[in-house]
DNA sequence: CCGGATCGCTACGATGTGTCCCGTCGAGGA
DNA sequence: TCCTCGACGGGACACATCGTAGCGATCCGG
């Protein structure tokens, strides 16, 4: 084991911090706890993240994979692709509630609140691309209100991760894209095929 | 000043509790910060309630206002009802942060996990109703999925409320219901009147 | 007037946190 | 080979906070 004991040693803090942030929340992130974590000493921590905000935004920005934008030409295969991630982690997923935790905790902080703003536009800029080019294409009216129809879709499966804590599964999934699709009223489809 | 006081500090204790957990979250509720706050002696606090979590529940109890199931006959003018009590408050609502560090800290609380259940349960629960009632009408199809169309609404505001931390306006709130009701696809409006 | 109970204040031990200081180890240059 | 420099790890320290115990003060009811 040479010398290169820093690049291991920060993902071993950026794991540690992970875990102690989805296990105890994140006003259990401390430098001391972090430290006896992941065997890494408390002093070389304090050396490379100057506050403890900067280290749990390193930390959640480890974890998180990018978003792709899906473009399939129809509109219920590019929904079904940007909530597929969901599908994948079970609820005690260590992203869910440090997400949870994170949510929580950027009320009290700008850096973190500036953050997770990013975080949540990331996660809703696919939805919003999505229903303009169905837009584009006509399979959703023009007067669609694109804000409203993301908040619908992206609360549903935020709220079932985040507080109900429940798991995204096809069939939850698709209840949910098949209802806001449709919407609540009674209806017969458009005429034109989509 | 009578010796009524226990009534008095009761609510003072409970009063300090929901502000401190509107500003700093569910950690900085201590019995000591609570007491600092309150101007009720700490060993009085520990006489009345025998953990955090008691307290916090209790707090969280005193500031909650029962939701009224509405039965106007009409669906939309039901879920208006429904989400009027979101209107009013303003986002930075200590209900609306009280409540987002409340579902947080349960995650780590069985008791508080229980609590904070039954407060989600009852929010739901009118909306659920609504719709029955709406589905019986024929308001809605019969095959209306209604959990489905409960997470969508419900996901809707509250990730507005706790998470965005934007105001419900009545604006916003026809926007998303009107999207809700017709849905994303293009379509027509049944024939049909009831 | 007095007994009982409740409340408030203070002090204490325990725990956890952030900072400072020093010893150690590996890398690169003379 | 030897030396110097920089990074890492460990221990010690001061400080803040928490939960508990003990004691005096105050008020209700008889």
């Amino acid at each position: 084991m040479p010398r290169v004991r820093s690049e291991e040693a920060r993902r071993e803090v950026l794991a540690a911090t992970v875990e102690l942030m989805a296990e105890q929340g994140f006003d259990a992130v401390s430098f001391e706890a972090v430290a006896g974590r992941s065997c890494v000493a408390k002093t070389t921590i304090y050396r490379h993240w100057s506050s403890k905000g900067a280290l749990v935004i390193d930390a959640v920005t480890s974890i998180l994979t990018p978003l792709p934008t899906p473009n399939t030409g129809d509109l219920r295969a590019d929904l079904e692709a940007c909530f597929g991630s969901f599908v994948d982690q079970s609820p005690q997923s260590p992203v869910n509630r440090v997400m949870a935790s994170l949510v929580d905790a950027s009320r009290r902080d700008p850096d973190l609140q500036r953050f997770s703003a990013q975080l949540i536009e990331a996660r809703r800029t696919p939805l919003r691309t999505v229903l303009q080019l169905a837009q584009l294409r006509g399979e959703v009216g023009a007067d669609l209100d694109i804000d409203a129809a993301v908040e619908l879709l992206f609360g549903a499966f935020v709220v079932r991760r985040l507080i109900l804590d429940l798991p995204v599964t096809d069939a939850s999934r698709d209840a949910v894209l098949d209802t806001a699709l449709g919407g609540l009223l009674t209806k017969v489809p458009a005429p034109q095929g989509g």
